[in-house]
RNA sequence: GUCCAAGUAGCUCAGCUGGAUAGAGCAACGGCCUUCUAAGCCGUGGGUCCAGGGUUCGAAUCCCUGCUUGGGCACCA
């Protein structure tokens, strides 16, 4: 991992009543641990406070007893008495302490404070989640960046959901991070997709044409092929040879990129940026790149080919950047296109691959210490595979014979909602099963409605609302939401920063769908319990409105992390 | 062969960077709609965390070995 969690933030944000109290609580602690003796000041360890999974454990547990134990050399639960005894009960909201298990300290806190959460999600608005752990580091997200040589399909799908929920994931936690697609406009693969749209034109014109073996067969070809005999009929057979290559190059991938462009906007994918490949040799960078990693010593001639010595680096083998025949490979605008990226200033790269690039990534990370840039500035997340079922059948994806499962189908099957949730549900660096059939139904089965459905829910009793609203200026009385299940929903609002901030700091999106899951779950479970809406009780009634608010603002922001719509009705 | 991932409930997966009795969803079973949306709630059953060692107060988590699965191993992109 790259990122480092951030124990406290600092500077202008602020940061919420959960976070406050946990922070000094932990203060309080490292601050007992010194006034028993237990350990020195710079021995004493980080404080951890976790959130105990058994309610009967308290709000807060710490381990620090156990982690003493070899400082000072005593039992645990010894420690831990002398600790609590030295503990200024007073700070930290500190209703009732226990000592459990093995040495744990469990803290149950007076949650009173909790309340104060309500006003801050209410002016936070979509703002709330938001926190300066990423202290303005400047990231770069490039993901998807497919070829320009066919429709983007499954696979892609997923590497969009992740780059574009890591990008906005990063920016919330205070990141300042941007999306970029690399177009790779320059290569080879152009011309093989310029010699593929030919062959498929004269097809169409009834002639005999033979695509090649490396070409490309999707049925997408053959569409562009309709779309040019349409619109030029046979006159394109007529241009001398150069020039009809050409054309068909910058046809085929202009008007390709501007259907990965169109899938992609649907998909509610946005990049601040297109990167040309094609650009890097207009402005010469990718010699300049090639002529630094020269002056350095990096790179030698052999068998009439420059190679760059990646094996210094870590690399199985050294990898050829210019070929006998004088071009380049794809790794060399590769690696100015990464220089390029360090050279606009972002201090951060995170490259988001399919499985099946992952044997890139050694060769990549040294070319960036050839550079001598510290490869740890380059995080590749790896995508792993889409295995697709259909009808209980697993579908193989093929870019080849065309088979594959294009991204614009899985929108029109499943929708974005439940193509997005599924995707960010998983963490990225497993193999996913998706269940085109589950994916499909409108049941219950299928977990982005759960989620979904809080929020209609809590909109639908807004609306019935308007009798309970406040008048001007009067005061909601939050201190009447002491119910476990209302106490659990603060908690939860509460913890929301957090959770954006190590899920960011992780490149761990799946956190978030979980989160989601979670808080509606809570959600649920209150609204069964209790009824929101009581003539009888106007006062309570108000409190849990802006209760409902609060987490309808969390819900969304949430939601809108993952790239899924948050429905008033369902 | 070698390198990189992964292996957790019948199925699909979490497990917060080492913590207490390993969790969800689906599937199975039993309850809850004259009351703010039942796409919901409440409850029951379900485990050799692939195997074996090691590290330590403590391991699904970290290290080593083996097994299984997927992927990589180009002067392709």
């Amino acid at each position: 991992m790259i990122y480092k969690p951030i124990e406290s933030f600092s500077g202008g944000y602020k940061m919420t009543i959960v976070e406050q109290v946990k922070q000094q609580l932990k203060e309080e602690i490292k601050a007992a641990v010194i006034r028993a003796g237990l350990a020195a000041p710079e021995q004493v360890p980080d404080v951890v406070l976790e959130v105990p999974k058994d309610k009967a454990h308290g709000d807060f547990a710490a381990n620090m007893a156990m982690q003493l134990a070899r400082i000072a050399h005593k039992a645990p639960r010894k420690i831990a008495e002398e600790l609590v005894a030295a503990l200024d009960k007073k700070k930290g909201h500190i209703r009732q302490i226990a000592i459990a298990g093995p040495g744990f300290i469990n803290f149950f806190l007076d949650n009173a404070y909790l309340t104060d959460l309500i006003p801050t999600i209410l002016n936070a608005g979509s703002d709330y989640g938001a926190s300066q752990a990423g202290a303005g580091k400047k990231v770069l997200v490039e993901f998807v960046s497919a070829n320009p040589t066919g429709n983007l399909h499954l696979g892609h799908a997923r590497g969009a959901a992740v780059g574009d929920t890591l990008h906005k994931l990063l920016n919330k936690a205070g990141y300042h991070a941007d999306a970029e697609y690399y177009i790779n406009d320059g290569g080879n693969q152009i011309t093989n997709l310029a010699v593929s749209l030919e062959a498929r034109y004269r097809q169409q014109l009834g002639e005999e044409a033979e695509i090649p073996a490396d070409g490309y067969h999707g049925k997408d070809i053959i569409a562009l092929a309709k779309q040019l005999v349409g619109q030029y009929g046979s006159t394109l057979k007529e241009k001398p040879d150069d020039e009809r290559l050409r054309f068909f190059r910058n046809f085929g991938v202009e008007h390709l990129m501007r259907e990965i462009r169109k899938d992609l906007s649907d998909f509610r994918v946005v990049f601040d940026n297109w990167y040309s490949e094609r650009s890097l040799y207009e402005t010469h960078k990718v010699e300049a790149a090639l002529d630094t990693l020269k002056k350095k010593g990096e790179t030698y001639e052999k068998d009439n080919a420059l190679w760059l010595k990646t094996t210094e680096y870590g690399d199985d083998k050294d990898r050829v950047l210019v070929k006998t025949d004088g071009s380049y490979t794809y790794f060399t605008p590769d690696i100015s296109y990464h220089k390029d990226k360090f050279d606009r200033g972002y201090d951060q790269l995170i490259d988001v691959f399919g499985a099946d690039h992952h044997g890139y990534v050694p060769r990549l990370k040294a070319a960036m210490q050839s550079l001598g840039y510290d490869p740890d500035r380059l995080t590749v997340e790896i995508i792993q595979l889409v295995n697709l079922f259909k009808d209980g059948e697993k579908v193989k994806m093929s870019k080849r014979t065309g088979k594959a499962v294009t991204m614009r189908e899985l929108m029109d099957d499943v929708g974005v909602d439940a193509a997005r949730y599924f995707f960010a549900m998983r963490s990225s660096d497993s193999h996913l099963d998706f269940d085109l059939d589950l994916a499909v139904s409108h049941s219950n089965e299928n977990p982005v409605y759960y989620v979904q459905y809080a929020y209609a829910r809590i909109t639908s009793m807004l609306k019935r609302a308007q009798d309970f609203e406040p008048a001007e200026g009067e005061e909601t009385d939050l201190s009447t939401l002491t119910g476990e299940k209302e106490i659990d929903l603060l908690k939860k609002l509460g913890n929301f920063p957090q959770v954006v901030a190590e899920s960011a700091a992780n490149l761990a999106i799946q956190h978030i769908p979980s989160y989601l899951f979670d808080l509606a779950s809570s959600l649920h479970s209150f609204y069964n319990a209790e009824k929101v809406l009581d003539e009888t009780n106007i006062p309570l009634s108000k409190a849990r409105i802006a209760l409902m608010k609060a987490v309808r603002i969390t819900l969304k922001n949430g939601m809108d992390l993952i790239g899924i719509h948050a429905p008033e009705k369902m």
